[in-house]
RNA sequence: CGGAGUGUAGCGCAGCCUGGUUAGCGCACCUGGUUUGGGACCAGGGGGUCGAAGGUUCGAAUCCUUUCACUCCGACCA
């Protein structure tokens, strides 16, 4: 690609709105830019390395034995029904009429249209199992947008899903996505874990994200310095702590205007970690909500994703002081509502709750052989110690861009899709979900690898390998060796621009840093003894060689 | 969805509060010249429905109303 002839607008000054280091850069660079909320064009570079990543994940998935498919970006507002997820995704799901005012959506997700696909088509154990992808535009109409490409509106999506005739054989495919991910997140050159992730209310046996380690990232990530332990903060765990508190007899005892956490430890002067938090909820369900009371440790704080994926509700609302009897007062002992009590605190003794009396706590509280609902609710914290070898954990900031998932029978259940077993029954097929987001990737790499000046591509994502710089194009000598080099290793296949623009040297030099290739020739004033200069963009390092080694010493860097 | 902002040339902004010639500035762009290893300099030039609609006024980028778009903080995000 010459730059003379290439549409690349680089810019000095960046978008006012821009915050991130990848939104800045790529629009800087020429690599995208925005026409609407949430929404992007792809510029020639971009779209070269937009397609360089797509195509690293179609040959590895390709590799693990998946099929490419493609499915239409617009499906029928039906399909949605049938399954029950128009109104779970709500106003996300873009809908809109045709001329015949039938409803459409925008696919944000295929999972109704792909389990459509085959159903009454693998009717048979004998032809599964199958796992058919699409690497395709998907859109969800976010209520808010932004980080440029880190969440838009639309965007470039691969989702993959696998039918299978047991849950075992589900397993085999989930661990294989797994490793294929992982290759696909090594050939970027990216910094990842792969880590736990709340599967609770969609249901099925097990979650996992693939989270690229950056300080902008949006999840906080529960990592084990010891260990390869890592987990989404909704869904990490931990060893439970243990304390020794002093012995109380038990009495209620009276606590005027002392209803938090603490203002009860100052009262008592005792440590917060003996006291019983309240957290009044409202579950919203489908079809009812109910006011629950969680139950932690005063010391602890509620995990909020845990506490709903438990009690299955769709989401979790603060409930209203109106709704509750003696708020900040409530007990362990209420009745007439549904209480769910953290696990760490089973068979505790001697500790303080609420006597569900107005200004009145209890003292001395044994939950010993007790009957309660016990849930894993709290949120884990820096320092606490990792349930898979003991290590310290710590957390961390992470972008996901990978997804896997055991659906097991929810959308072919829902959706009737069945095939006829090895004893000729009729079941449900068993699915496995697994999704990338491809052009997030774009942004995530630039998002890990940049400096001051500008992109930095690693080797696999970057839109070319080596770009040879003509410093003056109107000196005879500089353009016929640029032209001749970049001719010779365009023969030997190697991916090369050459920036031929009739601009000055600095100014060329400056957009080959905010452009982020990984290595320039530069070729220039140096030319007439008989030398050109290698540049490494990560170091900036130049090297002086000889002009006829450059090819040689261009192809082992 | 709650809160807060911003819309003036391709980009970044000033002007608005306190209405009044022809709406400015920097970058970018075009022409000519001089420069040429770190985003050059000189001279000349082109480009605007001041987001849109309505209103007040002799007169509106400026005041009022409505509306649209975009952004930020939060909530949300299989």
């Amino acid at each position: 690609m010459r730059f003379s002839k290439t549409f690349l607008p680089t810019t000095k000054e960046a978008p006012k709105d821009a915050v991130l280091p990848s939104h800045i850069y790529l629009v800087r660079a020429g690599f995208v830019s925005q026409i609407g909320s949430g929404i992007y064009n792809f510029l020639p570079l971009g779209k070269i390395v937009l397609d360089r990543i797509r195509a690293i994940v179609k040959e590895e998935l390709d590799k693990a034995g998946c099929q490419e498919t493609q499915l239409g970006f617009v499906t029928p507002l039906s399909l949605w029904d049938e399954s029950g997820r128009s109104a779970k995704f709500g106003s996300e799901l873009l809908r809109f009429k045709d001329r015949k005012n039938n409803d459409f959506v925008l696919s944000p997700t295929n999972e109704e249209a792909m389990v459509d696909l085959v159903r009454n088509r693998l009717t048979s154990y004998k032809q599964l199992p199958q796992n058919l992808y699409q690497i395709n535009t998907k859109f969800r109409d976010e209520a808010r947008p932004r980080y440029g490409l880190l969440r838009g509106r639309e965007f470039l999506m691969k989702d993959g899903y696998s039918f299978h005739e047991s849950y075992e054989d589900l397993d085999r495919e989930y661990d294989l996505m797994q490793k294929t991910y992982s290759k696909i997140l090594d050939r970027l050159g990216l910094d990842f874990r792969v880590v736990e992730a709340d599967s609770g209310a969609i249901g099925g046996s097990g979650s996992r994200e693939f989270m690229v380690l950056a300080d902008n990232g949006e999840d906080d990530i529960v990592v084990c310095g010891s260990c390869e332990y890592g987990a989404n903060i909704e869904a990490a765990k931990r060893v439970k702590k243990e304390y020794q508190h002093k012995v109380l007899e038990l009495k209620e005892i009276h606590t005027p205007e002392s209803k938090t956490i603490d203002e009860l430890a100052e009262f008592f002067s005792l440590p917060k970690t003996q006291f019983v938090k309240a957290v009044a909820k409202k579950a919203i369900y489908e079809d009812k909500d109910e006011v629950v009371i969680f139950f932690i440790r005063g010391s602890e704080e509620l995990q909020e994703t845990k506490a709903c994926s438990f009690v299955g509700a769709i989401e979790l609302i603060d409930a209203d002081e109106s709704e509750l009897e003696n708020p900040g007062f409530i007990g362990l002992d209420i009745a007439g509502v549904r209480k769910v009590v953290d696990i760490e605190l089973k068979d505790e003794e001697n500790l303080i709750t609420g006597a569900n009396k107005q200004d009145y706590h209890l003292q001395g509280y044994s939950l010993k052989g007790k009957e309660f609902e016990y849930a894993d609710l709290v949120t884990v914290r820096e320092g606490d110690k990792c349930v898979s070898c003991g290590g310290e954990l710590s957390i961390t900031k992470g972008i996901e861009v990978g997804h896997i998932f055991k659906l097991g029978d929810r959308y072919s259940k829902a959706l009737d899709a069945t095939f006829l077993d090895r004893n000729g029954k009729r079941v449900p097929y068993i699915m496995g979900t697994y999704g990338i987001g491809v052009s997030r990737l774009v942004a995530v790499v630039v998002e890990q690898s940049h400096d001051e000046k500008g992109i930095i591509w690693t080797k696999n994502s970057s839109p070319f390998e080596v770009v040879v710089i003509i410093s003056d194009i109107k000196k005879d000598d500089q353009r016929d060796f640029g032209e001749k080099l970049y001719e010779d290793l365009k023969a030997k296949g190697v991916r090369v621009a050459l920036d031929d623009r009739g601009e000055r040297f600095g100014f060329k030099m400056s957009d080959f840093e905010l452009i982020g290739i990984p290595k320039a020739v530069i070729v220039g004033k140096k030319l007439k003894d008989g030398e050109v200069q290698i540049v490494k963009r990560a170091t900036l390092e130049k090297i002086d060689v000889k002009t006829d080694e450059v090819m040689q010493r261009v192809l082992e860097l």
